[in-house]
DNA sequence: AGTTGTTTTTGAACGACGTTCAAATGGATG
DNA sequence: CATCCATTTGAACGTCGTTCAAAAACAACT
């Protein structure tokens, strides 16, 4: 038999490969943050050769790039979980929604402060300036503000489910800025608490200026 | 005489290195984007050699961050005339305020767009992962913010200053995170006017909120 | 002008980087 | 045991930021 030569168990040991160096990208990271990510180093950490990694890679970007999808996951996953934990009232409250809403931008901002190296990675790290983001990268990062749509829904029904998207997207994005430059100098600056309360005043303020009878004259998308 | 034989023209040479080379760096970010500065390119260009770059600079860092600090003032310049251009009526009211804190917003989108390559140098550029930045630099940039302070101040004039100027962060926080997620990815997302109207809609939805009877609600900063 | 002493500029050299590819390796087949 | 081919290897390549011994430039003085 001529396939299975190759076939059987190269597969696999390519699959742990893969995973041996997702997981040292994710140690490197946590260790001492993507800037330091050598090829050097992670071949000496997972026990292979500097060219082994262009075996599974194409290149180190697309390495980090699919530690970024990993951690994207685990961001996503703690998105979903914040919304869980608020309990739905057996009748509609705008309370438990604009609770929800809360919940998810405090367990954004508590995701950026307990996993800051792999969240600065996330947003941080670039590619090589022509080369283009890859899709499902793009349609997963979309599928953030995915998490808005419910409690957003609810509360602004008359809304079109477009203008709720864009409107959804744009408030995941101020509290991602809010986080963002609360961080960034983290010397003297602003404590966690004070961007905790930052993040939580202008979900507030944003939720009650889109939930006044004059809707028109606030909505611009 | 011992001074004058190194004083006359040599630190004027060292300005006009320094101002050469400053050019040489927005000229190439301009043309292919912050990642692709070189060092041998960059002499090459303002026809020096690799080292006389070292002589008036520490680091190629510090030239990039005196190249960001130059595009700061871009900026600056830039949200101070978009202020100024709105007329303030003999009487007061909300909607100039409102007005300029929109003018406001909507110049930091076409600022971001209309340079982006230096705006993304701005934000996106970082120096060594310990390496700290200079505090003359996170003052800059903290200056920014200050421009809010005005309009913020008459249209909630009863929030003590401490907290209007956490709100006037945030809301310009928040707009940038909007430009930051709406120009992150130009293909196939985001038109220029979306994000226009994402910047107007949360804009307009903060102040609404932040100008209600029951602020208490609101904020919590 | 020539000589001296000091400052400034230079660019070859260094170590480290991402990436490549000819050669070594290793396991299944005949 | 020999053959074969997919896989793995690590030395080698070109490029990067940065350094520093040497060269050039300059001012002062004879």
């Amino acid at each position: 038999m001529i396939m299975s030569a190759t076939a059987p168990n190269t597969a696999e040991r390519r699959e742990q490969l893969r995973e041996a160096l997702l997981r040292a990208v994710e140690r490197s990271v946590i260790a001492e943050g993507y800037q330091s990510l050598r090829a050097r180093s992670l071949a000496r950490q997972v026990g292979c050769a500097v060219g082994a990694i262009y075996n599974v890679f194409p290149d180190l970007d697309a390495l980090v790039f699919a530690a970024k999808a990993r951690t994207l996951d685990m961001l996503d996953a703690g998105l979903a979980a914040a919304i869980a934990a608020v309990d739905e009232p057996p009748a509609f409250s705008p309370q438990s929604q604009i609770a929800k809403l809360l919940a998810l931008a405090d367990a954004y901002l508590r995701f950026a402060t307990d996993h800051s190296a792999l969240w600065r990675m996330l947003f941080e790290y670039r590619a090589a300036p022509n080369a283009e983001v890859p899709a499902w990268y793009v349609e997963r990062v979309s599928a953030l503000f995915a998490h808005l749509d419910q409690p957003l829904g609810r509360l602004i029904p008359d809304v079109a489910k477009q203008k709720r998207a864009l409107i959804g997207r744009a408030l995941f994005s101020a509290v991602h800025g809010i986080v963002i430059l609360g961080l960034e100098e983290k010397i003297d600056t602003l404590s966690t608490a004070q961007i905790a309360g930052q993040v939580a005043t202008i979900v507030r303020a944003c939720i009650a200026g889109l939930m006044t009878r004059e809707k028109e004259d606030v909505i611009r998308v």
